[in-house]
DNA sequence: CGGATTTGACCGGCGC
DNA sequence: GCGCCGGTCAAATCCG
């Protein structure tokens, strides 16, 4: 499972690409690439086009039920694990001689915090829950955690006592929730709903289902097998990436659904009864949506990475204080 | 008013 | 056992 995380993260760095939360604006350099801005509707079809080029994720260039599964630690084929497994080594050597350095179960890379001050963030949402000052180190070191409730991704921003432009940042698990959009049932219905979520449920009915049904707040992904899944055509994709921008998109009403189907591959599942499901998880709250950044976000229990970039690069992660 | 942030308290791990 | 340190919690505060 460790390696597994490690592999994750190699791929997601060795994209040939700059990915999202390292992308700096194409080309206006006054403007600051933040969150919002990275899931903006302002977005033209051109902008939308460099970030999704920009992604080298398979979820993006064109998914295969085996990109899922090699990000998966389960039903991988061995053929292709093997070689899998051989790649992510000549790609971990590298990463190691690229200066990045690797301390248990940290990867440590180093961001050059941009000049003018204005930092982007990843791409992600997150709240900070914590803040804490670093012995031997001027600056404090912020806690995030992924808005999700489901998602138990965080992060540590923290900048280098040595270089105080420098952040360090520290993740702590991934996002499976962002594999979800890319999950679709075989039911035509369930296709119906991936391409028109149903109406966004009231916050307070999400909340109310929570309280009801949720025995836990954390949904138990460790049985996902990806063999009960399809993926979208790459159209289906696009669509989805229209989708987020639609102010506060109902992606907790598929998210519910993924596991729900997990269970039950056959039940038939409707939007009612993807609302009204038994499972085990929270309902997202209405503040949420995130963009789809990688398929490297698959994720579900907590390991430790911290990334520090030399790159120049924008993060906005409420650092300064 | 609700969500996000701040901030001090609390807790657990670890070293001495 | 004790103190230090890092991580988390939660009440207070801020802000749109």
């Amino acid at each position: 499972m460790e390696e597994w995380f490690e592999d994750e993260l190699v791929m997601e760095l060795l994209d040939d690409e700059t990915p999202l939360f390292l992308q700096l604006p194409a080309e206006d350099n006054t403007s600051t690439y933040s969150s919002s801005e990275a899931k903006s509707s302002t977005c033209s079809i051109d902008d939308q086009s460099v970030i999704v080029n920009g992604l080298t994720s398979a979820v993006y260039s064109g998914p295969t039920i085996d990109d899922i599964e090699n990000a998966l630690p389960v039903t991988t084929t061995t053929t292709h694990k093997d070689q899998f497994s051989q790649e992510l080594s000549q790609a971990r050597i590298s990463l190691l001689e690229g200066g990045i350095s690797k301390i248990e179960n940290k990867y440590t890379l180093k961001i050059k915090s941009c000049s003018n001050g204005s930092m982007a963030d990843d791409g992600y949402k997150w709240r900070k829950y914590g803040q804490k000052s670093i012995k031997n180190s001027p600056n404090p070191r912020s806690y995030y955690k992924c808005t999700n409730p489901r998602c138990s991704a965080k992060k540590q921003v923290s900048r280098s006592c040595e270089d105080p432009e420098t952040l360090i940042i520290t993740y702590e698990g991934l996002h499976l929730h962002f594999a979800y959009p890319y999950f679709l049932l075989n039911q035509p219905q369930q296709q119906q709903v991936q391409q028109r979520p149903p109406l966004k449920k009231h916050k307070k009915d999400l909340l109310d289902e929570f309280h009801e049904q949720a025995p836990s707040s954390n949904c138990n992904v460790d049985s996902i097998s990806t063999t009960e899944l399809t993926l979208p055509t790459p159209v289906a994709v696009e669509e989805e990436e229209e989708e987020e921008e639609a102010p506060c998109r109902p992606q907790g009403l598929l998210e519910d659904m993924v596991p729900l189907m997990i269970r039950n591959p056959s039940v038939n599942i409707n939007n009612n009864n993807v609302s009204s499901s038994n499972n085990t998880c929270c309902s997202s709250s209405s503040s949420y949506r995130s963009p789809p950044t990688s398929p490297s976000s698959l994720s579900w229990s907590p390991n430790y990475y911290t990334y520090s970039y030399n790159t120049p690069s924008c993060f906005d992660m409420g650092l300064i204080n």
